[in-house]
DNA sequence: CATTATTCTAGAATATAATTCTAGATTGGC
DNA sequence: GCCAATCTAGAATTATATTCTAGAATAATG
């Protein structure tokens, strides 16, 4: 069975998104992936190592997605809302891996996770920075200290799937797409007129 | 001893901010307070218990300082600036807080402590609610829904704010708060000339 | 003040869960 | 088909959370 590995990280998400992290053992995931103790650790070493294996598994899904969008985007304008849109819908799609990549960021960055972790970031991010500095470039989006772009874009949409993961809101984030991208925008436009 | 209760609060988020919350034993938590195991569970029920305990009283005293500001605030533009910088500045001064709080929410809110955190959320909410409506009245601030304010003032900090915790930004919060608050005064600003 | 009830503390005993270890099964290259 | 490397099993061990019983401190009452 070559899969084991993939069974193992699919049934701890599982239980991870149904009974959190804390709660879960790895008896749990054991149960519900079939393979047994020795080979759990054999693949991760720890309880820890599957979270952290997760989340950088996770991680991938949606920066790969988030470059998709990116390739297509042609304005500064269509590249700002279009983060702020991708941000949302990749939420509402995915909202197991949404709420274990949001909560268990701190918990599931350590030790081994740590290295590769930090690594796959930092590659992701300059991707990013590659493919967003010509619309600065152009002049199509304000200028900022680089380590602001993100959280100026994303930040409000954050919150407020924060909120949502935490069955704290009745409406879906996407209801608050137009005015989540505007906002976003107006921050962005730059000030001259084009 | 009155502040048994106290001791073991104060140990516990000493823990939980050096080794996270997953990585600390009760027997951490008891070597460090002093107490007894059995005090511990006596106060406390479980360590889950503590965790929730700790996150209650840790959000109160986040809330007590925004209403400070908010109350001495006269306009609009004060009050979102005033948001924006209060909450940096609280997270800088007190970072051990602040990492507890943006990353315990999920495992702290649970079961007993579920139903405190959910009033009192509720009550500290209602009162901003309260404070910001008369801006919005007068047309210093622009509409949006109601549970679209949070996110949208403090969203991008909050970013900001979480990259500084994870220690993965070299300069500190309160430095991009000129730009911040402007950002966010951007959003909020009426269209049409006051 | 004495008495009694209540709350708090101690620490040993128990239960639960994480991790290690040894032996054996599978698989891929040759 | 055979060897080496990788993987799996599950029992044994260790670490950790939680419970329990007894007793000390504190507060309330007459």
């Amino acid at each position: 069975m070559k899969q084991r590995k993939t069974q193992i990280l699919e049934a701890a998400l599982a239980c991870f998104s149904e009974i959190g992290v804390a709660g879960t053992t790895v008896e749990d995931i054991r149960r519900r992936s079939g393979a047994s103790t020795g080979s759990i650790y054999h693949h991760f070493g720890s309880k820890e190592g599957i979270a952290g294996a997760l989340y950088l598994y996770g991680k991938n899904l949606y920066w790969q997605g988030l470059f998709g969008v990116l390739e297509k985007v042609s304005t500064g304008e269509e590249m700002v809302r279009g983060i702020v849109v991708y941000h949302l819908e990749w939420t509402e799609r995915h909202p197991d891996w949404a709420r274990y990549l949001l909560y268990m960021r701190r918990d599931a960055a350590i030790k081994e996770s740590e290295e590769d972790l930090r690594a796959s970031t930092a590659a992701h991010l300059s991707r990013v920075g590659a493919l967003v500095k010509p619309f600065v470039e152009r002049g199509e989006i304000a200028v900022y200290p680089k380590e602001l772009y993100i959280p100026l874009i994303i930040g409000p949409s954050q919150e407020v799937i924060r909120h949502w993961l935490a069955g704290r809101s009745p409406s879906k984030p996407t209801q608050a797409k137009s005015i989540l991208a505007d906002a976003a925008w107006r921050v962005f436009k730059p000030e001259a007129p084009k």
